[in-house]
This record gives structure tokens, sequence and C-alpha cells, in this order.
DNA sequence: AGCACGCCGACT
DNA sequence: GTCGGCGTGCTC
């Protein structure tokens, strides 16, 4: 059959406005069988060399619209993408108004970010073999005779350059500045001439870690005889020849093992490769970082009533292999992670793969050793703490069809398996699913979707889901992908939610307790000392970081470039701006005023630990937060630490409230509740209800009934209240009320607008035209501006206002936010306004970026 | 994003 | 006079 030619849509990894589209390419006949969509291939760009990734496959026009070039190189024989993950790339880049581009390289490792590397080498027809030399007067007044090649180099500085390039055939362009940092311009005029050219190649940032392996080259029998041959003199050959023979069950095996077990060189096994007996290979290896540690199996528990029917609703779903989506309520202790683990398993042998979605801060030891316990080596895991190559190894595994399972954080979603049954997304209204930079994704919205292609099961699991998904599931609305609700109202091992009591902190200050512990913690405290008892402490400082400050008048050390506080670093004991990275060292007395009273506040855990240590003498406390915790394992150390009884107290942020499970902790103490209501963030009442509720399902899990005390100064708020009683429900009823009368989510939607300007003038009125322009248009359209408006259609927007950081990297900070409900296109007009003045002409400079769902507001 | 082309200020 | 500043336009 006649074929004509075939032409790649690419995607080229050029992240501006311009290039977010497809470009064609023909495909070399060589590569053909290899080209597919999610393939990564280097193609020619203009002047350049850059990576691309495959769209689609289409027959060429016949005769061709334009010119064409062809694809350059194909980068791996696997793709790393697949058609799926395409499409679901092209949605994203719509969903979340980004570059298609953008949407795919988050799905890949960063080891696979190509860039082009830029090679030096002779044009061929000036290669320097036979230099024919001949004698000829130079040009110029003086007759001076010069060596001349048939190139016609006649400067002894470009003979120099040509023969060092020529000894190493090509050299990378980066090296032969180094080497010759003065001949710039003659390295140039070499390239001008033809004499010397320049080729791209699509580097990745790393390659594949491989390991010398030994094998047998010939047959056991063959071997054996060779052994009883085997010459006197070469003793330790035959030592190892013996030792692989020994072993032949579990060849090859690695250089490095025969090595070390018979203490021979390597020399003595390549002699024994020279004779044709053993054969030497680079093998791949996986950089596994759990290797060498056991994980004890378990085995699936019994579940109870509740459990049992839940599970039994999930799998008949998954059965039916046809998206569906759960969202499964259960307090803390109900047992959420064995149905997660027995879902899997039903998963696993449909020969589908599961994708397990935790937040970054709650992949813990304990989660992922739950995970490899029952799955053992079927699984990989994802997250920020593993080496790049490390990461970039799971990937593969997954990708390689090695795993079943994969276990992360947000990106795991895009883990590329092939046959996907299930994704799980455990504590489901965690903010941290949403990345905050580009694309601005939702791993919630992203893994519903990605079910939805594949036919799998979405279950998200939480004591306190987002109101965002509790609401679409309730109301289930006709939204197809609105998840069904399930409940689990009742701890699985049968005990009690612990007692929670609030201090109201300003009592404690009338009756004369001025200390950071209210009388009734304190005791508890003492108490769990006497009976060997552990406390976990927490200080919820959401939105507070280190910063400096004059006691005297009031002066707090502030970024020159950027509208925010600078942040005290321990380490390297200066003060440091978290936007722009500007650090200065930290001042000795006031810059404003001169006082000496000038001091860091804020961390706070160090003060509770030093006022522990006062109040009770010889306590051991374990303190975590961002300064203990920085080192690698230092989390997973420090959790040991606790876990042995080598501590008292448990002491931290956030990151102690999460999904840590001890049996001897019978208090946990909550220092400030209400630190996060102040917030300028219409949340705050849900994230403190969150964090109160998770917090006080860490006591008493086991057979030790736990209490809880939580000290706030506002203990009359309704997320302290509800969340002391374990009533989610309650909660819910009141915060809904809240939202619809201010009208915001579930409501509706949101698109925070950010514009950023040197000028603040010409970023005031920028920002202005925008909101005016954006709001003409939705009229236009028939959209309605008043949210109080019963009509479905409606779009709002508020604003422009200086945004919470007013300043970064000297640039000034505008937004507006966008309000809308309804069947209507507000992201895409909302990007289109924004493209349109971007290209007119008094708009340069500006930057702007859009937010959908935000979840950061500030 | 790069990289080229193209048109106006401070220097050998 | 030229080196070089960065505005603007394009990349299958």
């Amino acid at each position: 059959m006649e074929t004509g030619n075939l032409v790649a849509k690419v995607i080229v990894d050029v992240p501006a406005k311009d290039t977010d589209r497809t470009f064609d390419y023909l495909i070399p006949d060589s590569m053909r069988p290899w080209i597919e969509p999610g393939s990564r291939v280097a193609v020619p760009f203009g002047k350049r060399t850059v990576q691309a990734f495959v769209i689609s496959v289409v027959p060429a026009d016949d005769p061709p619209k334009y010119r064409m070039r062809a694809i350059q190189e194909l980068l791996d024989l696997v793709p790393p993408l697949s058609g799926d993950l395409v499409e679901l790339g092209k949605w994203m880049s719509e969903r979340y108004a980004c570059n298609q581009i953008m949407a795919l390289q988050v799905m890949i490792p960063t080891a696979l970010k190509g860039k082009a590397e830029r090679y030096i080498s002779i044009a061929e027809q000036h290669e320097l073999t036979h230099p024919q030399r001949t004698i000829q007067p130079n040009q110029g007044d003086e007759l001076e005779w010069a060596l001349l090649t048939d190139d016609g180099m006649s400067d002894p500085t470009e003979r120099r350059i040509v023969s060092f390039i020529q000894e190493k055939e090509q050299v990378p362009l980066q090296q032969l500045s180094r080497r010759f940092p003065e001949e710039a311009e003659v390295i140039k005029s070499l390239l001008r001439r033809g004499v010397l050219q320049e080729s791209q190649v699509i580097k990745d940032k790393l390659g594949k870690k491989t390991m010398k392996s030994v094998d047998l080259a010939i047959g056991i029998d063959e071997a054996s005889t060779a052994l009883e041959q085997f010459s006197t003199k070469a003793q330790r050959q035959r030592e190892v020849l013996a030792f692989l023979l020994e072993r032949s069950e579990f060849l090859p095996l690695s250089l490095k093992e025969v090595m070390t077990s018979l203490s021979v060189s390597a020399a003595t096994v390549k002699a024994l490769e020279d004779k044709g007996y053993v054969l030497l290979e680079d093998v791949e290896v996986f950089r596994d970082p759990y290797r060498g540690r056991h994980f004890k199996p378990t085995e699936p528990l019994p579940l109870t009533v509740e459990q049992q029917s839940v599970y039994e609703r999930i799998i008949r779903q998954l059965d039916t292999r046809e998206q569906g989506a759960y969202l499964l309520h259960g307090v803390t202790g109900s047992g959420k992670t064995e149905i997660y683990l027995q879902t899997i398993q039903r998963c696993i042998k449909q020969n589908r793969q599961a994708i397990v979605l935790v937040p970054e801060i709650s992949l813990t030891p304990q989660m992922v050793e739950r995970f490899k316990g029952r799955f053992g080596d079927q699984v990989a895991v994802m997250h920020s703490r593993l080496s790049g190559g490390e990461r970039y190894d799971e990937w593969r595994k997954i990708r390689e069809g090695r795993v079943k399972v994969a276990i992360g954080a947000r990106s795991a979603v895009f883990a590329p398996f092939r046959e996907l049954g299930l994704i799980i997304m455990d504590e489901e209204h965690e903010t941290s699913y949403k990345q905050e930079e580009t694309p601005k994704y939702h791993a919630r919205d992203v893994a519903i979707r990605r079910a939805h292609q594949h036919g799998a099961v979405v279950i998200l699991g939480s004591a306190t889901p987002s109101l965002e998904s509790y609401y679409a599931a309730r109301s289930q609305s006709n939204d197809e992908f609105a998840p069904l609700l399930l409940e689990m109202p009742t701890r699985a091992l049968g005990n009690t939610l612990p007692e929670v009591h609030i201090m109201d902190m300003r009592e404690e200050l009338r009756a004369g307790n001025r200390s950071m512990f209210s009388r009734a913690l304190h005791n508890g405290i003492a108490e769990r000392l006497e009976r060997k008892e552990q406390t976990v402490l927490l200080l919820n400082r959401r939105g507070h970081s280190t910063f400096v400050m004059c006691r005297s008048c009031g002066y707090v050390a502030g970024c020159p470039h950027c509208d925010i506080s600078l942040t005290y670093h321990q380490r390297s004991n200066n003060l440091r701006c978290h936007y722009c990275g500007y650090s200065e060292p930290v001042p000795q007395t006031c810059p404003e005023c001169g006082s000496e009273h000038i001091r860091y506040f804020g961390t706070g855990t160090q003060r509770v630990e030093e006022e522990l240590a006062k109040l009770f003498p010889g306590i051991r406390v374990v303190r975590m937060d961002v300064d203990t915790t920085t080192e690698k394992n230092a989390h997973e150390k420090l959790l040991k630490q606790f876990r042995d009884k080598k501590a008292d107290v448990l002491l931290g942020t956030q990151m102690v409230a999460k999904g840590l499970d001890f049996p001897d902790v019978t208090l946990v103490g909550v220092i400030t509740a209400d630190s996060a209501l102040n917030l300028p963030d219409f949340r705050a009442a849900e994230k403190t209800f969150q964090l109160l509720t998770q917090v006080a399902g860490r006591a008493g899990r086991h057979q030790l009934p736990g209490e809880v005390f939580v000290q706030s100064y506002t203990p009359e708020h309704y997320s302290v209240i509800h969340a002391s009683r374990h009533d989610y429900a309650s909660f819910v009823r009141e915060e809904l009320k809240h939202r619809r009368n201010l009208h915001y989510p579930p409501y509706c939607r949101l698109i925070l607008v950010t514009f950023s300007h040197e000028q603040l003038p010409v970023l005031v009125r920028l920002a202005e035209n925008y909101s005016a322009t954006l709001q003409g248009r939705a009229r236009q359209r028939g959209w309605f501006g008043n949210m109080d408006r019963l009509t479905s259609d409606v779009l709002d927007i508020l604003g422009p206002v200086a945004s919470p950081i007013s300043r970064i990297k000297n640039r000034y900070r505008f937004q507006c936010m966008i309000k809308w409900r309804g069947n209507i296109d507000a992201i895409s007009l909302a990007q289109q306004v924004a493209d349109e003045m971007a290209e007119s002409a008094q708009a340069q400079k500006l930057l702007i970026s859009l937010d959908v769902d935000p979840q950061m507001l500030m």
C-alpha cells in the first residue's frame, strides 16, 4: 500500500502566547513506527533546536501548504506521555488558562526537561586530516610568510582552536568558550565562514543510572566443563567462575557484589570476559528510595459493617468500569485507609492500576509503610523529598508498568498508568492540592477529569470535606462529575472521639495567668508527665513567619523590592525575602531609631519550647517546624524519636496535625486555635474548623482515652464550638449560610486576576481598563452583573484593588476578583480580554495572570 | 522564550 | 565613523 508522508503536530517547549499552538513537522521514515501522541522529540525551531511533544500524527497535505521541516530526533523510546494525557493537557490549558506546554511539562519529572546543548564541530569539508600546506605571502606592506591550509586559515589562533576541536570531534560550546575565553570573535568568524559548524542536541537534565553486571556468556554445562579445565595459574578467575555457577539462578549479578564477595578486582572479571566466559553489561538500575527497608506485610483487616457497606458500594461501581466519584466523609479513625487498601486490591485484581493522592505534609513514613506493607514492591512513591533521580526512577516504574499503585502528592495525579481504575484522594480538603504556580491546577478536578477518560472511580476522603465537594455531593446537582456522598460517622475500633475543652484565654488573663498555657492545659501536661503518657502541642500560626521587629519603634525589616517583611533564617543568620531572594544581615540596632531592642518574632515554637523547659524542668520536647525539618529525613527521625517514647511532648506547627497516629498520646493541646480566623480569607473559618478537627482526632486513637485542650481568644466562634463537638454537619450548615449571603464558593466560582507593572499609575489605568472591558463584554453576552439576582448566568467583577502583597521584584501588583456562576464561558472570556490587552501597545510590559478557583486570596 | 534584524547614543 | 543598546517580529 502506498502511503504518503506523515506529519506530527507538536507543541514546542516555548512557553509563550504566540507559540501556544501546534506546529507541523515531517516524520522521517526511520521514526515512523515510534512516533505517537505523547512522544517527546527534538525539532528545529527557527534557529534553535527545541524539545516538543507530539499531539497527533496526520497524513501530510499533498501538495504541502507550507514549508515544513523534519523532526530531528526522537528523545525517548517509550513516550513519556500518552494520548489521554495529551488530551488532559489540552483540557487543563483551557480550564486553568495556561499554555498547553505548561500543562504537559507538569506531568513529567523534571529530569526529562531537556534543553538544547550546543556543540561545535568541524565542517566535513574542512577536516584537517591532510592539511595541504602552502606558503604564500601575506597581504600587507611587509612581505610576511604565513602558513595556510586550503581552508585559508592563516591565523595561528584559528588553527589552535580548530585542532583543539578536531581532537575531540565535537565540543560543547560552553566548554569551548571556557577554554578560549578571549577568542569568541575568532570562533564566531569560523562559524560564519563555515569552517566550524554548530549542532544542537536536546539533553535531559538527568540520565539513567546504570550498573555493571556480570552474566555467564556460555551455558551452565559448558561453564562447568570450562571450570574443570581451568588453568591453575588463574586461580582468582576460577573462583569467580565457580561463584557465578553457584548462583546461576540469580544471574546476572552486580559486578560490585562479585567483587566484594570474593574480594577480587574488576580486572579479574574483565579477564574472564576477554576469554569469552562471562558478559559484562551496563544494566539500568532503579534508584529505590526505600531499598533495603523492610515493610511488615499486612493482610486485609476485617471490615466493620459501616466500612463494608461503603466498600461494597464503591467496588460495585469499580466493577462496571465506568467513571464514578465518591466523597467519603469519615470521622478521624473511621478506617478510611483500610477501605482505600481493599479497593485498590480489587482494582489490581481487575488488572488496572490505582493512584493514591495524599497531601505532601502527610506523606509520612507511616503512610508509605501501610501501602508498602500491603502491596510491597508494586508501589511507587513520589514526593518532594526525593531527589530528582529518585523521582524519575519511580515515575519510570509506573510508565513501564512495573508497579500497580502510585502514591504521591498533587502531581502524582498524572502518574502515567495505561489502565487506570482508581484514584484516591485522601484529605480531600487540603489546600496543597491546588498548585500555586502555573499551571494553577487543582488535583481534585484533574483527578475527576482523568477518571472520566479512563472509566475509573474517584474516592475523595476526608473527615472534614471541603465545602465545595460536600455541597456538590449533597445537592447532587445535574453535574455529571458531582461525587456521591458516603458517610462513616463512627470510629472503626469503637472508641469514642476525645473530649474537647475550650479554654477562654481572655478569662485566663483576667484571672492573672499571663503564661501561654491555660491552667487546665498546664495541669494536663503535668499529669501526662506523671503517667508517662505523651502530649502533642500544636501552634497554629498560619500566615505568619519569623520577622524582625524593633520593640521601641515598631520598625519591621522589609524587602526593598517587594512589599513584604523579610524572613529570619536561623541557619545563615540573615534576613531573606521569600519573593525575590534578596538577603541582608540581621541588624544589631534598629535602622530607624537606633534602639538595641530589635528582635525576631514569629516562629513561636522556640518560645513555647523555652516556656515548657521553664515550667517542667527536665521535660523532653521534640520540636517540629520549618527550622528543624529542613534536612532530609529530619521529619522521619523526629517522629521516630517521639514514637519510641524518647520525648514527652511533640511540639509543632500544622505538620503535627496530619495523619499521625501514636498509641500513647492522650493529650492534645492547641495553643492558639484562632490565629487564622483574622486572616482576610473567606475560608478562614473552614480552615480553623478543619485544623481543630484534625488535631482533635490525634488523641485517644487506641486503648487510652484522649483529651483535647483548645485555647482560644474567640471561644464563641462557631468554627471553634462545632469543632469541639466534632459536629461537621452543624458547622457546614452555618458556614454555608455565610457563603450564600456573601456570594462565595460553593455558591459561585472565582477567578483571581493579578496585574503587575513597573509603574503604578500605568498599572492602575490598565487594571481598571481590564475590569471595565470584561464587565462590558459580559453584559453584551447577556450575563448579569448582580450576584443577588436569582438568575443562573452571572459574572461580577470586583476591583481592581492593590494586591495584599502590593509589590514583588519592583513590580506593582493589582488584582480583580471575578465571581461567576451558571453555564457560561467565564474563564475563556477572562483570558481573552487579558490576551487582547497584552497585545495593545500601551499595555506593553504588563503581566496578567489568572488563577481559576484560587485557594489563596493573598 | 531566544534569536535576528533594525535603528539611535557614547566611545576607540 | 562603529559598538551596542533593546524594541519588535517570527518560529512548521
